[in-house]
RNA sequence: GGCGCCAUAGCCAAGCGGUAAGGCAGAGGUCUGCAAAAUCUCCAUCACCAGUUCGAUUCUGGUUGGCGCCUCCA
């Protein structure tokens, strides 16, 4: 298996720290608002590769924080007139149901900030006494220019982002670079006590302390957005490495973002979609296929349209699926469909093995649908339509797909397409497709096979 | 100014040295009461120029056109 390594811009073999066993973390929401579709690709991406890591053997530790407290959490909270805590957990909560629609599974450690303050306190006298950290009036900062390899990951230099524009200026700091560790309480701000007085943690040295914590000074797998390499992922090693002297993280891996029309998604465009949003009209399963249909390190675009192409797709999919279910029994099958199946599921894997190609994978599941009904149309052999199927389940539950019931049907819908049976037994056309109508409007397709007549979710 | 990415059919998108997976949309055939589903057939020389090579969409250089990061951000 390969993974594309950030912090050596190659595609490099993966191989773990302890054999079989993957320790990943992934930075995870500040719970100050709904999530919007960008922040579901790193869900979407990182839960398909746990996934996949879990499906070729390996024992998967995974750990994505909440940042509970922060600017943008006091900001918020005043706004709505909730204390911070109040606000974390609504939003925890929204989190964690949007991440279950999507079908993604939850990690095995969920820390949060807020109670790992003493965690993090260690870990900045730490970089106190090795003299990586400076007490200023407004807090404490990390010292980059005491730490040498600072930049290695973004590969930028300090001296290049002097001549940078936008750099803060801030007179208490020694280098523009510098970023905040512990920040002195403010009035009407959280704090907590502290060797350099009440105050807060910076924002990057709770990822360090946590995920050290649960995973091991050293572990496998670190990812997030591109966004964050820098400075957010440049500030995590030089705080964790600067602490342990040792190598923080062996792959860092990051998805791209997220467009809509083409322009990067922003509050002041106005093109911005939360969850809940997309909800409304499309299943949340769709958002994960279409998600998946793209590289992840990709920036891909996002638009309504494209959720409707990405959602016929699907369809496609759950066509075989049920039919497949219908025509399934016990038995041996023919060695055609042998073929066909164990021809999918090799070129699943290598294209899964290579940086998690999912959008060829994805391919390699349609190419199984389209050769297995081949085979089926003509045998209709019950123990062919089996493993096809069997194969179809064990793939698509690596990627996370074809999870939803697509037969449950509403009770009025179930009337209506009983009337149609006896509509159609009568040759009764225009009845049987006046309610082969009705049931359309309500959302459900129905389709008359040889075994009668089929209906399901549209 | 610094760092980096991308350019494949109407749309989306894999592939990345040996003459282009897959999906959506579209056209035609089979099947069907009609549909739907399924299936078969059809639908691209990979932005442009130059080079390396027996051979390039795939490597190198350049041109043009998009985009991201450097500030909170997935």
């Amino acid at each position: 298996m390969k993974i594309y390594n950030t912090l050596t811009n190659s595609l490099e073999e993966f191989n773990t720290i302890k054999e079989n066993e993957v320790n990943m973390y992934v930075c995870g929401p500040t719970v100050y608002s709904y999530i919007h579709v960008g922040n579901a690709r790193p869900l979407i991406v990182f839960d398909t590769l746990r996934r996949y890591l879990e499906y070729r053997g390996y024992d998967v530790n995974f750990a994505q924080n909440f940042t509970d407290i922060d600017d943008k959490m006091i900001n918020r909270a005043n706004e709505e007139g909730v204390t911070v805590k109040e606000l974390a957990a609504k939003f925890i909560k929204a989190y964690e149901d949007d991440a279950k629609a999507l079908n993604v599974l939850p990690a095995d450690f969920k820390p949060r900030a807020t109670d790992h303050i003493g965690d993090i306190i260690k870990m900045i006298k730490t970089l106190e006494a090795k003299g990586l950290a400076y007490k200023t009036e407004d807090g404490v900062y990390f010292d980059t220019l005491a730490y040498e390899k600072y930049g290695k990951l973004s590969g930028r230099k300090l001296e290049d982002m002097k001549s940078g524009a936008r750099v803060a200026v801030d007179e208490n700091k020694k280098a523009p670079s510098d970023f905040a560790l512990w920040k002195s309480e403010k009035p009407g701000e959280p704090s907590w006590g502290s060797p350099w007085g009440k105050g807060r943690p910076g924002w990057h040295i709770e990822c360090s302390a946590m995920s050290m914590k649960y995973l091991g000074e050293t572990f496998d797998i670190h990812g997030g957005g591109t966004d964050l390499i820098f400075p957010h992922h440049e500030n995590e090693i030089a705080q964790s490495e600067g602490t342990t002297d040792k190598p923080f993280v062996n792959y860092w891996m990051h998805n791209g973002h997220i467009n809509v029309n083409n322009e990067k998604m922003s509050k002041s465009l106005g093109n911005f979609f939360t969850i809940p949003d997309i909800a409304e009209k499309f299943d949340l399963e769709v958002l994960r296929f279409f998600m998946l249909g793209v590289h992840y390190r990709s920036q891909v675009n996002f638009s309504f349209e494209l959720m409707e192409q990405s959602n016929q797709g699907l369809n496609r999919l759950y066509t075989a699926k049920l039919r497949w279910e219908d025509m399934a029994q016990d038995g041996s099958p023919s060695d055609e469909m042998k073929e066909a199946v164990q021809k999918a599921k090799d070129s699943f894997i290598s294209d899964m093995d290579v940086d998690l190609n999912t959008a060829g994978a994805l391919g390699a599941l349609f190419e199984l649908v389209r050769s297995a009904n081949f085979l089926l149309d003509t045998s209709n052999n019950g123990a062919d339509a089996k493993l096809a199927l069997d194969t179809l389940n064990e793939l698509s539950d690596v990627l996370g797909i074809l999870y939803r019931d697509m037969r449950v049907l509403p009770d009025d819908v179930k009337e209506l397409a009983q009337k149609r049976v006896q509509a159609r037994a009568d040759k009764n056309w225009a009845l049987s497709d006046e309610l082969r109508d009705r049931i359309n409007e309500m959302g459900y397709i129905v389709e008359d096979t040889s075994d009668g007549q089929k209906v399901k979710k549209k």
